[in-house]
DNA sequence: ATCAACCTTGTAATCGATTACATTTACCTT
DNA sequence: AAGGTAAATGTAATCGATTACAAGGTTGAT
């Protein structure tokens, strides 16, 4: 591969000029622009990013967080930041921390090191300390998870209000037993969603009931299975159930239909992120929609922004109730 | 950040004699060793990537191409690939197509200009002229599709013999009326699925109706949805339906249950690749497993191998025929 | 005491770009 | 024609590491 020197030698040119011509701000000569555009063809000499990016102390790299690339929920946000970080020029490294400090810690330096630009952390489980170290000189944004009261900025949804939602509409359809099947509540989304739960039900005189509140250690579909067989095995059953992630809720229908139990008609279902599978079950999911793409796209605005040394603040977006088999039988 | 120069200042030695303790390579006396370490922990230094990698000219990052995120068949191999190039110091760009050309220039600059060390090819789509260019003077594997008789090595099942052991399965199984719901024949799995149902027809004597062959355009929920609804339209019915992936699969199954028909009793199915969610679906899903996790980490040791200049040959994998209820009442 | 051999450390070139500053060139004005 | 100005181009420093080679220092054998 040529270097820059060579194109400047074919040229007959400085080297100053050529990288006046790639980089097209000064002046050159449409002659000698001329000259140099043949002499980059001749030798088809791409830049070096290594180059450009030592001098510039900028990789055009910017970082993703997020404990699992399974996970369907991330796959659309990923998308809307995919979009943005291309459309300005930027290139996203996706990391899977699998909930791994060290795996965090290698992510970190890259940013330190100056392998990455930025940091977007989707990553519940994150070390908060850590992240807010490198935030005093470095760019980091936060997706969906977040610190209350923390400097850091972030995109997310109100989760207590889109829970009330979720739960408020259980209660409308008449069923007054509503479970809730939540995760481990060291998260910060898990304590606003059971809030956002019981207020709902407090607003219309419901008894919140221990037992009928169930905690998973994880988020997957035997989890909901799981939570949902212990429901059942109650004397005083629910009938509805709000699970705080598709995959749960899945698991849920799963066991309801292996117990021949009836969906909505036996027990209704809501679950939450609108993950493409929820409308491949039988019967589809009623799910809270998270605007995912746009959560996406607003994450790596406010990223590039940040590099680029503006001050950003946190955005709350929209979420959105989308009605399906699972209460509407 | 410092940088090693002020390292060496403190530390009252030359930049050589840092460099050389980070680099653990050459002597140094145990003395002055501790006072370089000494001086990088009080100057929390950090050594640059971009330096590092300029003077070494690579850059330890591995390019996957993917053409969706979101496609759940991916999510697997990506593990497999992310563990190998870490614990070989090496960090991945997941890249995103969306069969776009545009880019996959992009990606396939970052090669060239040594942003990526090397690059694992997942899309189907990929452009292989331009594929074979970058492969004359770069790493680049291909992983699952591949070109035959091409020059880039890869990674892959025998998807012909995959395909004839689950045809093979339904007619074992007394159905006699196997449809087959293919993806688009351009590509070459395709092409060698189709191939493997014929085979498995023909040495049972069965004859191969054009009208049970269906081909999509994509491998989405809603293509396998369509083509079941046009395979129940028949006058002659299937008794068995093939799909080549699990979300074709899964598809076919929600219309079979929209249409009020019993699995595997009136119609068997059988899917491919095992993703995650083909045993949350009612009934489970009988699927081929391609060994994903397998694939990525023999797809990653292969190219970290070519980058360290060795000479590597392609590998074809084993699959499984997983039996679940989709077949088994 | 001398010298070879080895060990440790330092000097300076290098990777490939960008860019401040210097220099050359061209043109215009009087 | 001389001098001034602006445009075009070149020179060389710079980013932060690695490393070939040089130089200095120590050790032990004779």
């Amino acid at each position: 591969m040529a270097n820059i020197q060579q194109v400047a030698k074919t040229a007959g040119v400085s080297v100053a000029t050529v990288s006046r011509v790639l980089n097209k701000a000064s002046s050159v000569t449409p002659e000698t622009r001329m000259k140099v555009e043949q002499a980059i063809k001749t030798l088809n000499y791409e830049p070096s990013m290594l180059g450009r990016n030592l001098r510039n102390s900028e990789s055009r790299l910017l970082l993703v967080l997020i404990p699992s690339i399974s996970n369907p929920f991330y796959t659309e946000i990923i998308n809307g930041i995919q979009n943005i970080a291309i459309s300005n020029h930027y290139n996203i490294l996706l990391c899977e921390t699998d909930s791994n400090p060290d795996r965090e810690n290698i992510y970190f330096n890259m940013v330190k090191n100056k392998v990455a630009d930025g940091v977007i952390s989707m990553d519940p489980t994150v070390n908060m300390q850590k992240l807010n170290e490198l935030a005093e000189n470095h760019s980091v944004i936060l997706c969906s998870e977040y610190e209350e009261g923390g400097s850091i900025p972030y995109v997310t949804i109100d989760n207590e209000l889109a829970a009330y939602h979720a739960v408020k509409h259980l209660i409308q359809l008449g069923m007054n037993q509503v479970a809730l099947i939540n995760s481990d509540e060291k998260y910060l989304y898990a304590r606003q969603r059971r809030n956002g739960y019981e207020r709902a039900l407090s607003e219309f005189h419901l008894p919140i009931r221990e037992e009928w509140i169930y905690n998973t250690e994880q988020l997957d579909f035997q989890n909901g299975v799981q939570a949902m067989r212990r429901l059942l095995q109650l004397k005083d059953r629910p009938n509805a159930v709000f699970a705080v992630s598709d995959t749960l809720a899945i698991g849920a229908l799963k066991e309801l239909n292996t117990s021949g139990l009836l969906v909505p008609e036996d027990i209704a279902v809501v679950g939450f992120d609108k993950i493409s599978f929820s409308n491949m079950t039988n019967p589809t999911l009623t799910t809270v929609a998270q605007p995912m793409y746009q959560m996406g796209c607003t994450a790596a605005t406010l990223l590039i922004n940040q590099i680029k040394g503006n001050n950003v603040e946190s955005i709350i977006l929209e979420h959105e109730l989308i009605i399906r088999e699972s209460t509407m039988g």
